[in-house]
DNA sequence: TCCTAGCCTGCAAGCGCTGTCATGAAGGCA
DNA sequence: TGCCTTCATGACAGCGCTTGCAGGCTAGGA
């Protein structure tokens, strides 16, 4: 900076008000400073800056993976929003339980970032008090936290209107598969379930617990296994609904190597609108994953600036169903 | 700092020593620190650490894209080894025009993190000059650059391999698919097209013009447009060989609208080994993408740490013939 | 012409650390 | 006992910036 000042012969206070767009410098000096600013390709140093304001500029994203498209998708909808705010975008992917610990033990982000987003990320209370000392503001992104600022889609009336969607086809026997969750890592999908049976309920059919599956080792051989028992059922299910596409993907492939077909012989739906469920056809629950990006910029910056009155802001966005090829009346009649 | 040293009852340079391992801390005094430090779950400011040691202790990295697969893996497999270094994980993502020419023209990064991880990025003359005066050290992965630390597989050999394996089969008609890249944003794949030609030749097959195909709009309709011109030629091709696993997705989902069977018609090749390549059962040439981005830590580390002599190093992982269900002996016999 | 009010600009303190240098304590040796 | 060495620790300057404050300059009114 002090180089700049000199190219432009103003001092460093002026090439720093200059910069930051302060009023208080007059067009010419302005002109100068910037013309210096282009010719050396000046960047500043937030360290330097952030030492003196606090302010680090920079934002922090805690994230349980960074190999799953949802994520993916959120954070690409956050880094041109993160941009255009002049914020830098920092990662913190803590996917197993030794760097979890070490995560919320640490706390590394402290003074290192403006604000922690959380994202899909399942924490116990312990692990929520600890953020709550972090001395930063948090918002939470896909996962709904009560009295914080969250950004989320209402799984519980999504799943629902899944539902619905193959009790109007005729469906009545309708199974529901999720992940064989121990890790506790992943958001629960509790909502999603609950949405399904209350479609159920709605339409007066009892839910049957054989229809509610948790399925291990599901990227392995769980969903062969999964399939297998729930089509020798005395009265098998006609529909199935999925968790995530990610597990609707493998379910399909489990189906075709069955040679069970689809939806000839059974209707499945997904949820997310993963970007391959277009290419394999996959009915499902769009999910706007890079626009809860966006959404999770947009509070983060109120939260930031503390804009307030909105602390405590809540974004609900909508889920859509897509319907495509894997969904279809029922073989048989209805009985 | 300030508060861990009155707890501890010691001088904030020494709380500074001990913090980072120095060696002339005694053992008592270490230990009283370190209880200090984690009662008050201090972490350091590493802005002020940075303004005087110059040293950052954040790493960035430049992407084309969030949303990809490959460098989804890739990130996944920077984190924790970052993590480990105790670095942090800065991110760039330039997807389009406009911010590309902002970030070469401002460089963002400069000053802000201790070394440049150029990641799948067809850099420009111009920008690879900006970013060599970036004063900063740069590693370029999954891409090959002459003279400047990169991890990359050798994508004309593995190219090579996948089309004898079409060879072997008994393919003679063989297509290869490119995605149409006006932009120049992702890394050419030109290598890849070189080996599949090469192999070719070897074989003793005149190279036909007709079989090299750019799709425009693979994402949308372009794919079904590709499909049949190539199979209304005279003499169409029996395998399909694709850049990457992306294209093969779309080229699947596209022979199945045509109901044209797969590999029982037409073969099909991809490349990466996309998560999705075992669903959809693809065969494939992997390439390693977590295990590119642990090496290019390890190569990252070692520029910073100018542990020299290694300065120009380069990292070539394997790739690997995944056969599954898409390639088969062409229909008819070989001419 | 002098005074006052604005506008711009420069000066200097200090943000939280690191690293150099100085200091003090403890121990070894004659 | 006295002197020198070694080790552990503290004091302090300064990293590159921001910001409150002071001061200089210009213009307008009396």
């Amino acid at each position: 900076m002090a180089e700049v000042a000199q190219r432009a012969g103003v001092s460093v206070s002026t090439v720093s008000r200059t910069l930051r767009g302060l009023s208080t410098v007059s067009d010419t000096t302005r002109a100068r400073v910037e013309a210096a600013a282009r010719e050396l390709s000046f960047a500043i140093t937030r360290s330097a800056s952030s030492l003196v304001t606090g302010r680090t500029g920079r934002v922090a994203v805690l994230l349980p993976d960074l190999e799953s498209w949802f994520l993916g998708a959120a954070l690409s909808g956050m880094a041109p929003a993160l941009r255009d705010a002049g914020l830098e975008l920092l990662v913190y992917s803590v996917t197993d339980v030794h760097e979890r610990a070490d995560f919320f033990d640490r706390l590394p982000a402290r003074r290192n970032a403006d604000a922690l987003l959380v994202v899909s990320f399942a924490l116990s209370p312990t692990e929520r008090a600890r953020l709550d000392d972090l001395g930063m503001p948090l918002v939470f992104v896909s996962q709904h936290a009560p009295g914080r600022p969250s950004v989320y889609v209402d799984d519980e009336d999504a799943a629902l209107r899944g539902t619905r969607h193959l009790l109007n086809l005729g469906h009545r026997r309708i199974a529901f598969l999720q992940t064989a969750d121990g890790t506790g890592f992943t958001w629960s999908s509790k909502s999603r379930l609950a949405g399904h049976l209350r479609a159920l309920t709605e339409a007066g059919i009892e839910p049957d617990d054989a229809l509610v599956l948790s399925v291990p080792d599901w990227k392995g051989n769980g969903m062969a296994a999964a399939v297998g028992r729930l089509l020798s059922l005395q009265d098998p299910p006609t529909a199935l609904f999925t968790e995530t596409d990610d597990l609707a993907f493998r379910l399909l492939a489990a189906l075709r190597d069955a040679n069970i077909p689809v939806p000839g012989r059974v209707s499945v739906m997904g949820f997310d609108d993963h970007v391959m469920a277009g290419v394999m056809g996959l009915t499902t629950l769009a999910q706007p994953a890079v626009e809860i990006g966006r959404a999770a910029v947009r509070l983060t910056r109120a939260v930031i600036d503390g804009s307030d009155g909105d602390h405590q802001r809540h974004i609900v966005l909508p889920t859509e169903l897509v319907p495509r090829g894997t969904t279809a009346p029922p073989p048989a009649p209805v009985r």
